[in-house]
RNA sequence: GGAGAGAUGGCAGAGUGGUCGAAUGCGGUGGUCUUGAAAACCAUUGUACCGAAAGGUACCGGGGGUUCGAAUCCCUCUUUCUCCGCCA
């Protein structure tokens, strides 16, 4: 969400940098002004009779305590009649106040200036490429072929136990699995991330924070007699933990990381898009989350995009990093990364990351700000968050990549936590 | 799941209808004193909105109600604790 001031200070820059999403934002920032224009009024009209009724109240009060009865009663028809002026202003204040939340949680982040225009996937920047691509002097195969010739991921008996899009992993593939989260859980420690193990169910509260709700309520699984839901991702819970908080500049930056399933109903997917494991309805994955001080988010968003390459390298894939367009760019981000590898059976590239800065978008609606030391004013933190890793297409890239004749081969740096290099 | 008791500022804890945005203690910050520190003493110390400022308004777990007036009374939800039951 936007902030007000956000939006008052630099409305012709906000409106033009919005253009980038290839939409056109000038009239609901119009009507946001204007909303808050009314509210204002609103609110001060309706203090003013709150604090005459204040008077009166304390008037009446002195009265009765010193035996004038007669008085305070004539004093009450006084109250009485603001009181009928407070209950519609009030009731004003609340519905402008709902309409404004409405407008602003209905206007997208604003996209950093570096954001290429566009429309579509083929218009993000390609940053760069790396990593060798995975030649065969054999017949290659996709990875849902090889899962089922080595029996390591068992897509039928997950449409059997829940539905598709829930796969059973098995022997060496669920192994294999939980060495990948060991490995980047370890990674991310190294790099000063504190682990945080958080619930997989959220209240609505933190599905608003993090910018879920209400924009994607669709998207997620709801538990409706608890009226909870299932997470799509870590980031929620974990951004979550500071939400209405007030933090010191020097406790800045903070940095998580924390492995958890994800649940994502992914409605409207459909083909061979969601073939194997490149789309599911569960999967597991590992998210870092910062939370920096203005000044140094973009400074932290390029050492977070090094950091998830460094794993990509480690796990010796075929990866190229993208910048996406505006027409690309998720609603609460202002700047996203994409990491895509290379999956040499099905011959495709995958997205595996996303790592973005989100600026002040969620913390706006998380109440998380903080203080710089000897200031009386609070500030509005920047939070940001990338995959490191999603495991699904990892895998599936892993698998198909390093396929052999006789069986997989395991990247060396995965060695120590799989306990074999082959399957 | 059943029965009961709670939820007040960073923390502890008073406050049961009016001058309460809220005593007191601890903690924090600034200062006096000191070679320095501690102690002691003095001052200060919630968040948000409106306002150029003075100042005003809201908030005592959330929401609603009664009343001229609610931290205080009523309803409801959430949550914590104790006991019983069940249980990885």
């Amino acid at each position: 969400m936007l902030t007000l001031q956000q939006i008052k200070e630099n409305k012709e820059s906000v409106i033009n940098l919005l253009k980038k999403r290839n939409y056109d934002f000038s009239e609901q920032i119009e009507k946001v002004i204007e909303t808050d224009d009314i509210r204002k009024s609103t609110q001060t009209d309706l203090d003013n009779c709150l604090a005459e009724s204040k008077l009166i109240a304390k008037e009446i009060g002195t009265l009765y305590r010193n035996g004038k009865h007669t008085e305070a009663i004539t004093v009450k028809k006084k109250a009485l009649e603001i009181k009928e002026k407070i209950k519609p202003l009030s009731n004003e204040l609340k519905e402008v106040k709902i309409k404004l939340i409405k407008l602003l949680t209905n206007i997208p982040n604003i996209p950093h200036s570096s954001v290429p225009s566009g429309k579509l996937e083929k218009d993000n920047e390609l940053i760069r490429t790396a990593g060798v691509k995975q030649e065969f002097n054999f017949k290659s195969l996709p990875h849902w072929e090889l899962a089922k010739r080595f029996n390591i991921i068992d897509f039928g008996l997950g449409n059997k136990i829940t539905g598709a899009g829930f796969p059973v992993y098995k022997g060496k593939g669920a192994k294999l699995q939980r060495a990948l989260i060991n490995f980047f859980l370890c990674e991310a420690e190294k790099q000063g991330y504190e682990e945080i193990m958080p619930p997989l169910l959220i209240n609505e509260e933190s599905g608003f924070g993090t910018g879920q709700l209400p924009d994607k309520e669709g998207q997620m699984y709801k538990i409706i007699n608890e009226n909870l839901y299932l997470i799509p991702t870590a980031e929620v819970p974990v951004t979550n933990l500071y939400r209405n908080t007030i933090l010191k500049q020097e406790d800045l930056p903070i940095k998580m990381t924390a492995y958890s399933s994800c649940f994502r109903r992914e409605a409207g997917s459909y083909g061979k898009e969601v073939r194997g494991l490149n789309r599911l309805h569960q999967f597991d994955k590992v998210e870092i989350v910062q939370i920096t001080e203005p000044e140094k988010s973009y400074e932290t968003l390029e050492k977070m995009v090094d950091y998830v390459e460094s794993l990509l390298k480690k796990l010796e894939l075929h990866y190229r990093i993208v910048k996406l367009c505006g027409g690309d760019l998720g609603f609460t981000s202002a700047l996203t990364y994409d990491f895509e590898v290379y999956s040499a059976g099905q011959k495709k590239w995958l997205e595996v990351s996303s790592v973005s800065n989100f600026e002040t978008f969620q913390t706006n609606r998380l109440k998380l700000r903080y203080r710089k030391k000897g200031e009386k004013r609070t500030r509005q933190a920047h939070t940001l968050n990338g995959s490191a890793l999603a495991l699904p297409r990892i895998v599936a890239a892993l698998i198909e990549n390093n396929q052999t004749k006789t069986g997989i081969k395991i990247p060396k740096a995965l060695v120590e936590f799989t306990n074999f290099d082959f399957i």
